[in-house]
DNA sequence: TCCGCTGCTGAATCTGATA
DNA sequence: TTATCAGATTCAGCAGCGG
């Protein structure tokens, strides 16, 4: 594909609309490599048989959808590959996908996917923490479900907000497993006869974990089984483009009216915590331009090493001569180090770590524009 | 087969006793329909390439064995199908199968299970309580594992104890997330050398919990990747018999040594299923994801200060960005600052500490463990 | 004996910009 | 495309030691 292909299919992208239709036909007309997430929600094939009724003898609404059946496996993997060949087409070289499922269907697309190319970074465990009951006492309550995270292909740079997603949790880096809510109350989506618009609905804090770790504002998200549009709405809210692609036009219509009632959260607060490496890079030798270390001065570690600075911004150790980085790794006997959490300068008796002095540099920089 | 061929085949079973060599191989050597329940451990196929750090420059011990190392998924998915066969055969009618992975190999496994005609009844997670971390910020913490619990076929009358399970589970319905440690410290059994004797032994409260919800007492419970015997020594002190398999004789030296020291219902060994329950942990980010928060909306503090949300649950202040703990400290000029008291939220004319919203949240999860 | 501090380790598909 | 090198990156639990 050349470049120009490229810009006439993005251009011709239908941007936050839903697309009625069968996800692989509708796929399959959309220009290959132009977009940057999909999540994908497809039907589980629960195999599900007669009623379910809870202890009272109420019945359980459950999924009895036609678009639920299949044939039997073959039938289901059949279908599974065809979307997932369809939907790596779409994605950009350093695109990735996101599929949710239970035990039902789950395994079937994780292998699918692997056996496409796509290249599994995490599993994810959704621990929901209020599931429905195992009513017969037979089973263990079924109470998460499983998403799988994969990138095209093995080697992509695929998009992750690390430090987002560690802010999101306190500062902790987050974990494969997550403690979310189902989607109920308020934010359940009703027809208008009152009953839910879809048996199942996913939560807006799930979508908003996703997009906020692995899109960028204005990247374009798919979501070939659209349902009622948790995935437009969660990506109009943080300002990425959106396509969705279903088939039940009262899907459709209650997607379209939701998706019009969000509002975009406001650009100062969709900004997310960066990653150092986003900073500018200062090499070590305007410390020393700047007057802040003096060739000839001694650097120390805290592990007793030390070495001395010279005019060009290398460092003389015992042995070695180089950068911050090379000498300091030599004297631990390191594959590598970083020299500037490594080295610390000493002033007035305390001993400082020549990071500060680089952060100093950044912050004048900031000032400046 | 008749009843006479069961009772010669369950009389020829070599009951509690290690077998030397490769699974598919020994299990072929045993009598049809004569095991209860099987667990299995197999091999990930985990596929890792160059040597990984830690950031203060260790090397993490990886699994490099000889015995996870495969051509492909087509060559790891033969073996995963030859062993499930022979697996089935071995199982009675009413008998069930436990295997556990990661997502590098649990789907295909899955997959095999349910190609082969195994029944799944459920998928279980266990949530590590203390995971190894993500050390180069490049994706989550891997923080979980995945079991399946498969009856031999569809209409099977498993075992499964749903009471004793409720009764483990502080009389809950036990769920299908288990948060268990890892097997670390006194549990983990070393070599002469004072290494650890297997890259991947399992934790006892694993198998416990397994054991104690799918199986009766005198029961027979096969374990074809015996490793250094955790199934084992479970399976002897709730009073079950076992058969291993092990084609590794250091692993089989370890576990011989140790099953023999083990005591039928030593009461100290089961004393570890006991999980400790703290109060739960609550990001800051979830009151956004959820939408109690909404990003961009401006927190106040009883002294007059105010910052605003982000969307990756950080706070802007006048200069500052970060955690709501550390935007108050930093405007207090205090060296530290508890957030979830010192934030307020406006709501109708009322101010409203979102500690508030924390209690919330915790009030969800009470209960569900 | 208790407390705090340091050090070590665990099934892991673990970098990216520039020349 | 490949080689080079700067430099970013970790959480919970247990053992051992010193005060």
């Amino acid at each position: 594909m050349t470049k120009m292909d490229r810009m006439k299919g993005a251009a011709a992208l239908p941007l936050n609309t839903i697309l009625a239709g069968d996800c692989v036909a509708e796929m399959a007309a959309l220009p290959a490599g132009s977009v940057d997430l999909i999540f994908a929600d497809p039907p589980y094939n629960l195999q599900l048989k007669g009623d379910l009724r809870r202890p009272d003898n109420s019945r359980v609404d459950a999924v009895d959808d036609a678009w639920d059946r299949f044939e039997g496996f073959s039938s289901y993997d059949s279908f599974t590959r065809a979307w997932l060949r369809e939907a790596r087409r779409l994605l950009k070289p350093d695109g990735a996908i996101w599929v949710i499922g239970s035990y039902h269907n789950i395994f079937r697309v994780g292998a699918a996917l692997q056996d496409e190319g796509y290249w599994i970074l995490n599993d994810v465990v959704w621990r929901k923490s209020n599931p429905m009951p195992n009513f017969r006492g037979k089973r263990l309550t079924n109470a998460h479900e499983t998403l799988i995270w994969a990138s095209r292909s093995e080697g992509a740079r695929y998009t992750f907000n690390y430090e987002a997603l560690k802010a999101l949790n306190e500062g902790i880096q987050m974990r494969s497993d997550w403690v979310l809510p189902i989607c109920t109350g308020g934010e359940r989506l009703k027809d208008a006869a009152g009953e839910k618009a879809h048996p199942t609905q996913k939560p807006i804090s799930l979508l908003h974990r996703v997009l906020v770790g692995c899109t960028k504002p204005g990247d374009v998200v798919l979501d070939p089984f659209f349902g009622t549009g948790t995935t437009g709405a969660v990506a109009k809210m943080l300002g990425r483009d959106w396509i969705g692609i279903e088939r039940e036009e009262s899907y459709r219509t209650v997607a379209e009216t939701r998706i019009a009632q969000v509002r975009k959260f406001d650009k100062a607060a969709l900004e997310v915590t960066r990653p150092k490496r986003a900073e500018p890079r200062v090499p070590f030798g305007q410390l020393v331009e700047r007057g802040m270390l003096r060739p000839g001065e001694t650097l120390v570690s805290a592990t007793g090493k030390s070495a001395r600075v010279r005019a060009d911004g290398t460092l003389v150790g015992l042995d070695v001569t180089g950068s911050i980085h090379q000498v300091g790794a030599a004297l631990e006997g390191a594959p590598s180090c970083n020299g500037w959490t490594y080295w610390h300068f000493v002033r007035d008796g305390v001993t400082v770590p020549i990071d500060v002095l680089r952060q100093q540099i950044r912050a004048e920089m900031q000032g400046s524009g």
